[in-house]
RNA sequence: GCCUCAGUAGCUCAGUUUUGGUUAGAGCGUUACCUUGGUAAGGUAAAGGUCCUGAGUUCAAAUCUCAGCUGAGGCUCCA
């Protein structure tokens, strides 16, 4: 807000016309003008950027008082001028600033006159030529200060963020929220619904499973791309998600321009494949990006690790012509199938077609849905049809696994889209040196590591396999005397297995309740060590949590227990 | 988002309605000390509580009322 403060003999006014359309009428005692004598003037002009009006209202209030005590009088008229100003305020804000000021004045005992707002008027004054007579002043509120100013209560606050308790009545034993609490995986908090907060055993499976995809899709000759966490808004007006997608997606802003936090990660990785002129030569381009992704989902459909607000996808790309659409299918059921087994996965499989409204021709549509058919029926893989439930930009086949309620969660998906590339305008360069258009795969295989993550502990009751195991090996000790052997046994296996996640547990009670505690944890292979091993050079091993102990010397166990992780098992 | 249910110590739970009432209890875990043992809980002691948050009713609220947050199951939608 700028003021201009004129301290004047006196000044007369008059309403002349409306200069503002939706301005109301004046009461007939305005009509006529008025003076004022002996008069502080305000000129008064409120900008844009006075949206805390409150604040704005006080230190107006605080200059006014200043200046009028310093001029010595008490007859104050709030005189709108909007020439002070090319960022003007809207009129509403600016009638409020005014009238607040007057009301606030009017309750300090000053003669408060207002001059209409909206009107042309014309005015007359003689203002005193004394040294405080003409004043300046910008009225600015410092939003940082402002941001201070606010009032709370750290101490409050922290109140209001409890840790999230769970109601396991309705769980299964082997539910993954359960199962992730005790075996120290993740949390949630309430600060930040659906969203997950991995402790260090939850991170490492999601890392070991993400590095197990970036080894087998390498040698698939897929590319590995980031894209940015947030995008300008025209991004996602271009792909469609703006109209498509919009309610799930997160705005944020940044100097004035409008971003959304990526709900999916295609756009951005479409801005790679222009950034540089594609031939024929380069198809088919898999590109992988395991991608961050938020979406707003409605607050009910939130779930543990199943349904959740942000989620990390494995999700790839794979840029191809027609021709090559069938092959690159194939390989993909392939791969998916690959993973799956290794899980020991039963999944169904469903095909989505063509929905009403949908983008294409139907000649195109016919040979999208058939090419994944016959990638299917070559396959030998059971689907159900799923008629029109397709994705509009293109038919999709889905993979669902199970999980400890029977329920059935979407996992693995493949999608054929003609819109994206159409909208963007993707092109390669053909053998006949002709402009032509891609086709596009949007593929995931674990679908996202969040929920894939929970079906696997379900899945395996929280014995995950050992090389997926957050703790692959402990080494307890029977009694103090034989500490120092187990040491050297950590030492030896920590040298020759470099990527062991190993510890120990020397604490002074019970090899039993040490037992307990580590098949709490769930933890492969227990090393027991006493005297005899002690005495024999070899190691007592309980194997996943079978009671029968099994007796190694360190070498042999150390080669079965380093096969076993090279080997993936 | 809607319907139903839940939230008390790090974890699992008593206590909450019928009946609001002194300093909110237990087991496990943690810490200290004792115990030196053969594969899912050795002993003793101590520490540990925002009774989800806020407001209301009341002389008095973990308990009653209202609002909100989060979680669970279902509906609907998705990976």
């Amino acid at each position: 807000m700028k003021i201009i403060s004129l301290h004047a003999d006196y000044i007369r006014f008059k309403p002349l016309k409306k200069a503002l359309k939706k301005i109301e009428d004046l009461p007939e005692e305005e009509k006529s003008g008025s003076e004022v004598k002996e008069a502080l003037v305000i000129l008064a002009a409120v900008e844009k950027t006075d949206t805390n009006t409150a604040e704005v209202v006080k230190k107006l209030i605080e200059n006014i008082k200043e200046i009028a005590s310093q001029v010595k009088t008490s007859n104050i008229v709030l005189y709108p001028y909007a020439h002070l100003s090319s960022n003007l305020a809207s009129p509403e804000t600016a009638i409020k600033v005014l009238e607040e000021a007057e009301k606030i004045l009017k309750k300090e005992k000053f003669s408060v006159s207002r001059a209409p707002f909206g009107y042309y008027k014309e005015f007359e004054m003689k203002v005193k030529g004394h040294p405080l007579s003409e004043l300046s002043r910008e009225i600015k509120v410092d939003e940082v200060k402002d941001a201070e100013e606010e009032k709370y209560d750290s101490k409050r606050l922290l109140k209001e963020i409890s840790k999230t308790k769970l109601d396991a009545s309705r769980l299964k034993e082997n539910d993954h929220r359960i199962l992730g609490q005790q075996m120290d995986l993740y949390s949630f908090n309430e600060s930040a619904p659906g969203m997950v907060f991995w402790h260090n055993n939850g991170l490492i499976i999601r890392n070991e499973l993400i590095g197990f995809s970036r080894e087998i899709i390498k040698k698939e000759g897929y590319q590995e791309v980031s894209t940015p966490q947030i995008i300008d808004k025209k991004l996602w007006q271009i792909s469609g998600h703006w109209e498509k997608y919009r309610e799930n997606i997160f705005l944020t802003e940044y100097e004035n321009r409008e971003f959304a936090v990526k709900p999916m990660n295609c756009p951005g990785g479409i801005l790679i494949f222009k950034s540089s002129p594609k031939s024929y030569r380069d198809l088919p381009l898999r590109v992988a990006e395991f991608g961050i992704v938020h979406r707003q989902e409605l607050s009910g459909v939130l779930g543990g690790l199943f349904r959740v607000v942000q989620f990390i996808q494995d999700d790839a790309h794979v840029y191809c012509t027609e021709k090559q659409l069938e092959s690159e299918i194939e390989k993909i059921i392939g791969l998916i199938d690959f993973f799956y087994k290794k899980f020991n996965f039963q999944y169904r499989v469903e095909l989505s077609t063509r929905p009403e409204k949908r983008i294409g021709s139907d000649e195109i549509w016919d040979k999208a849905e058939d090419a994944l058919k016959k990638v299917l029926d070559k396959k030998k893989i059971k689907f159900k049809i799923n008629k029109g439930d397709g994705a509009f930009y293109g038919p999709k086949i889905d993979f669902h696994l199970k999980d400890s309620l029977n329920r059935e969660w979407q996992c693995a998906t493949i999608q054929l889209d003609f819109s994206m590339p159409e909208r963007f305008e993707l092109e390669y360069t053909d053998k006949d040196n002709k402009r032509k258009r891609p086709i596009m795969i949007h593929r995931a295989i674990y679908g996202s590591l969040e929920r894939f993550i929970g079906i696997l502990i379900e899945h395996y009751k929280g014995r995950l396999p050992t090389w997926l195991s957050p703790i692959q090996a402990r080494v307890l000790n029977f009694t103090d005397r034989n500490e120092n052997y187990a040491r050297k046994i950590i030492k030896e296996l920590e040298e020759k297995i470099p990527c062991l996640r190993l510890d120990y547990d020397f604490a002074k009670t019970t090899v039993q309740s040490k037992v307990k505690e580590a098949e709490l944890m769930k933890i492969p292979y227990i090393i027991v060590v006493g005297d005899r091993e002690e005495k024999e050079n070899t190691l007592a091993v309980r194997i996943k949590g079978d009671r029968k102990i099994q007796s190694f010397s360190v070498g042999d166990f150390t080669e079965k227990l380093k096969k076993e992780i090279e080997e993936r098992k």
